[in-house]
DNA sequence: CTATAATCGAGACGGTACGTCTCGTCTTTAC
DNA sequence: GTAAAGACGAGACGTACCGTCTCGATTATAG
């Protein structure tokens, strides 16, 4: 997929930063974003996009595989902001922090939808999957790793934890519901925490 | 939706109060699963199943509102079957054994694949989200919940246990590794049941 | 190409004739008609073809190959009404008329603009050169030949006379003149009438 | 339309006013020939000529407003070359000589299917018609012309001879099967040479 | 034992969006 | 100022499916 542009990563300095409009760029991310939002993910076409954006339908497809790179796109532009790993000196703390900022980023936020919606293109392209997986998942997993790693590393929590599935036992149940449109109160989040970071494994 | 067709309710035996061809029902099915596996959700078209199943369109369309109705039916027949809810003395003992069961359908089981791509569409499309839940996440639920509840009643369980919390608990990481298209290894499926089920909750 | 549909031409004791529609094959050439003639031959699209029939896109193609089909089949119907071979006892008396009809056809008429357009894109296109040829060239110039061969038989005409270069000797002078955007005076065509059939060839 | 550049015209030895590549101009002329032979003229792209000639697009749009103006000039450079009104003392002898001359030119050089391309062009843009006329068609006529008025003037010619029906005469039957792709055989030429010529007209 | 009526396979129809192609313009960098 | 390079807005191309519609043909009750 696209999105990662090598020009805009290394900066102002480049020597021959002479393409691509930034402007353009911009634009069909906020008519993606908007379109999913106002007509939900059957309603965002390449066409519609370039429309609303005001930009040539092959300006996309320069820069753009399918209009789920572009989701994805604004996914991670919005979730880097909105979905910081929480620093706090309890691991357990920032955990619940975390997730409960998940929760509200998953029913609340426009960009919530744009997630659950890649992860439903995923179940349907395995194109899609991959670069879901490799563009979002796994560089926020790593995150999440370090987070619970400090709390291990701190004597917080037990040397036992299996990392990977106790994330897997906090994110699971909260994305769930989120994907069956029911409620996520404040206290299924508390309750999930708890059992799965408090104490030490069964078995 | 459809797939309540009036005929087949009353069974084999029936004097055949009018119509429809019970063969265009089947090949029909048969044609939606054999191209979702084949193909994937994109190359399910109701025009491919048409042509593949040896059926006109509007013999689909009389029937079924869209080519989702048509997955719904066939998971509907496929879960009734392959996901009963066990019946052992120990409702923990049942749980783990449904769990199981559902990791195995939804990584090894073409139906599997279905189920995953109706989350994935309901995600995409309100109506389809509504009927999902409706003729096959409700149903199930009910019979989940009182597998659980047996369990409370002969004190197995803990009474102060949130049974849909639990569940939701249980089915959401089995279902995300499922949506990720990570493996789910019988231990990991053990030791949530371990958590939500064998000790009371923490709060 | 297409334009000879099976249908129309067996005409109405046809036991099975429950297809095409005719209203959409006559709006197809109508709109192409126009737009020719309002816009140039770059100006005829089959978008726009069929957004002024009131046809979606697909008919067209079901139909035709190309907008060329299209004009050839406006240029057949078109030029079969208002280029009947005269039928006058005198064969020379019958090719003056011919000629005549034929330059204001060229000059004056819409279909005369479709048949420059269409010779103009055979320049093009070796396809679009072999149709035009077999389905509007060829099969009047049959007739062409007849009417200078009753001539022949009558012995109006002399028998050592070549009708098909005598035919071009014709044909070609008043279609430069047209393709170049000349006038073609009455005396003109007279001239060349004199010329080519009221003498016996020089060699 | 372009091709009167204002360098070329000071020829070779020229001090170099400014600028314009020579290189360019003459990569842009043969690549578009080139392509015109080789895939016809559908086939013949300003974005195909500027990438076989190695020529930014631009470069093109500085100097021709359009890919038939390009052909326009290659066909000027290559009739003047290859279609010289003969120098003989006969006019008669001069148009023979010079009608086989086109004859062969449309039938057998690619730069006759330049000119029949442009021909065809100019049936569907009126801007190439006036064109062509201005810069091909009509410096020719005066030629030709020229060499039938000699022959007047010596009185091998009736007087009475309308020059320019004469020409239009001899050159619409060749030009007319050149465009329908049929044959031209000498004696179909000697023949138009010696009826509209040789003798005085009828009337 | 019709005849009536819903079903069926077939496929044309008006549409929408796809992804590709080329247009002619514009902008950047190098010479 | 010209040139190569190539991004840009524009819009037609031909294809794939959508969901609706008519068309005989088939078939099983209901009269």
């Amino acid at each position: 997929m696209a999105g990662a542009d090598p020009e805009r990563s290394h900066g102002p300095k480049g020597r021959a930063p002479h393409r691509r409009s930034e402007a353009a760029r911009l634009a069909v991310l906020h008519a993606a974003d908007d379109l999913l939002v106002e007509r939900g993910f059957g309603g965002v076409t390449i066409e519609g996009i370039a429309a609303r954006a005001g930009v040539a339908k092959q300006t996309i497809y320069r820069w753009w595989p399918s209009k789920t790179a572009i989701l994805l796109d604004t996914l991670i532009e919005d979730a880097d902001r909105e979905l910081p790993i929480p620093q706090s000196s309890s691991a357990t703390e920032s955990a619940r922090r975390y997730f409960l900022s998940l929760s509200r980023f998953l029913t609340k936020e426009p960009a919530g939808k744009v997630m659950l919606a890649l992860i439903g293109e995923a179940q349907h392209d395995p194109e899609v999957a991959r670069t879901f997986r490799q563009r979002y998942l796994d560089p926020r997993r790593r995150a999440e790793r370090e987070m619970l790693a400090d709390g291990v590393a701190s004597g917080e929590l037990s040397s036992e934890i299996d990392i990977d599935a106790a994330l897997d036992a906090l994110q699971g149940p909260i994305l769930y519901r989120a994907l069956t449109g029911a409620r996520i109160p404040r206290r299924f989040v508390d309750a999930l925490v708890d059992r799965n970071l408090t104490r030490a494994p069964a078995r």
